[in-house]
DNA sequence: CGGCCTCTTTGCGCCAGCGCAAGGACAGCT
DNA sequence: AGCTGTCCTTGCGCTGGCGCAAAGAGGCCG
């Protein structure tokens, strides 16, 4: 699907939370400080460590965040789809990107400047906080990561995985819920914090289950509701059924 | 050490780099906003999940920002001092509080209604950009986490967490640089992912070798350097000497 | 000074899940 | 149809580091 460079702007800007409560007049200024770019599969939009020269808000397609440690192990910090930011967030701190932009699709984005966009903040404060509230947002996101982690087993992460996954990009097909982007089973692995063999052995096993569909590049979820028994009540091996809340 | 209610408020402002570039009177109409409290050792400011009733920002000790999973392992997602806003953060998002916050020391804080902050935030909209960029700040700490979580070896990670401390809450002491906090064996396998006995084994091994002392809730650093290297350059145990980075 | 409580150390067993290797399946291209 | 490259599966062995239990070491308080 080719949109107009208007059409683009127009829809990117409608699905962005961001720019809520902005008026039309400030709409305008706005768009008229981003650039379209167009990025194909697997080309990156910035590389970890870079000088940040552009953010992008994404009108079409999805990219992946990733950081590499010195031993060349990946790890997916976030996916994001249309309407929202990418690069911006955490420039804001020092200036260098802290992780990488790899396009999993076609992607269609409109960059701006970072003194633009500084620019623009101190322009429209109303903007300013809705950002803050969308930083909020992955904060709390990245948080309920960590502490799966370094808490959870691997099978369960995985199913939380899933579970966000559906949330945020699930697509409702006949047989469920397809996941709507390429994920290979090594992306799940970086996803969920284990490893491509242990997702694949998993997802075999919830394919038998009746869960899940699993194919190349492919995941629909038959049954949401055993996913989500998964990852939440799935136990220790051998446990207590169900210990209650201290606080309760 | 007792401050009178406006020395407390004083100080607390100036060492906030998110009231930084407000005028004086900007500061007066903020100081009105905030109610002073104290919180004795081991006392929860708040609780996780709870509906937010008040931000924080922090005067004197130190409080840490835990999440708790369903069968009550802690996570410590953040320590928190002195010039720091604590629970307002995420609470941007959804309203409640994704952690609970417990008093490390004897606390004093000062407390601001959500509503008062929403409105100062309108209100000053420098005070919503440094908050920005404190929380940019606070996510690119947050992902260097997750990665080292899903890529890295336990020990790696206890360095790395004791060179993060030592740069937060270091205090330069005649052996080398004391971790000016009482933080258990617990406490810091909560904060680098790990056990309780790893920590204490590891912990004893570099005291053997000299880059440590430790004691009870009690952890000088002698040698930084070699820290530094635990953290950076440990290899994997047989291992390629430096593979360099692929896209180098 | 003695008792108590919390924090720490250490030996030992065990297993989740990593890592490799080899083979199979699928998609796109010519 | 055949080729090629990427992605996926599965058996097998191995080990990092978790978890328990039991004993030691500080602090603190009466």
């Amino acid at each position: 699907m080719v949109l107009t460079r208007e059409a683009l702007a127009l829809s990117a800007f409608a699905r962005a939370p961001l720019f809520a409560g902005l008026g039309q007049a400030d709409l305008v200024d706005l768009a008229a400080r981003f650039h379209p770019h167009h990025f194909a599969r697997d080309e990156a939009l910035f590389h970890e460590g870079h000088r940040a020269h552009a953010y992008y808000l994404m009108a079409e397609g999805r990219v992946k965040i990733i950081q590499t440690s010195v031993d060349g192990a990946e790890v997916i910090l976030h996916l994001l789809g249309p309407g929202e930011l990418v690069g911006a967030l955490p420039n804001l701190d020092d200036g260098t990107y802290p992780g990488s932009a790899i396009a999993l699709d076609d992607v269609s984005a409109l960059s701006i400047s970072p003194a633009d966009f500084e620019a623009l903040l101190e322009l429209h404060p109303r903007l300013a906080i809705n950002l803050l509230h969308y930083a909020a947002g992955k904060l709390r996101s990245v948080h309920s990561r960590l502490r799966e982690l370094t808490t959870e087993r691997a099978e369960r992460r995985l199913a939380r995985t899933l579970s966000r996954l559906a949330a945020q990009i699930g697509r409702g097909v006949e047989a469920g819920v397809l996941l709507d982007a390429p994920l290979t089973r090594q992306a799940l692995a970086e996803l969920s914090g284990t490893s491509l063999f242990t997702v694949s052995r998993t997802l075999k096993e919830w394919e038998r289950q009746g869960v899940l569909q699993v194919g190349r590049e492919r995941v629909v979820i038959v049954n949401t509701h055993a996913l989500a028994t998964l990852a939440d009540d799935l136990p220790l091996p051998a446990s207590h059924p169900q210990r209650p809340l201290p606080h309760a």
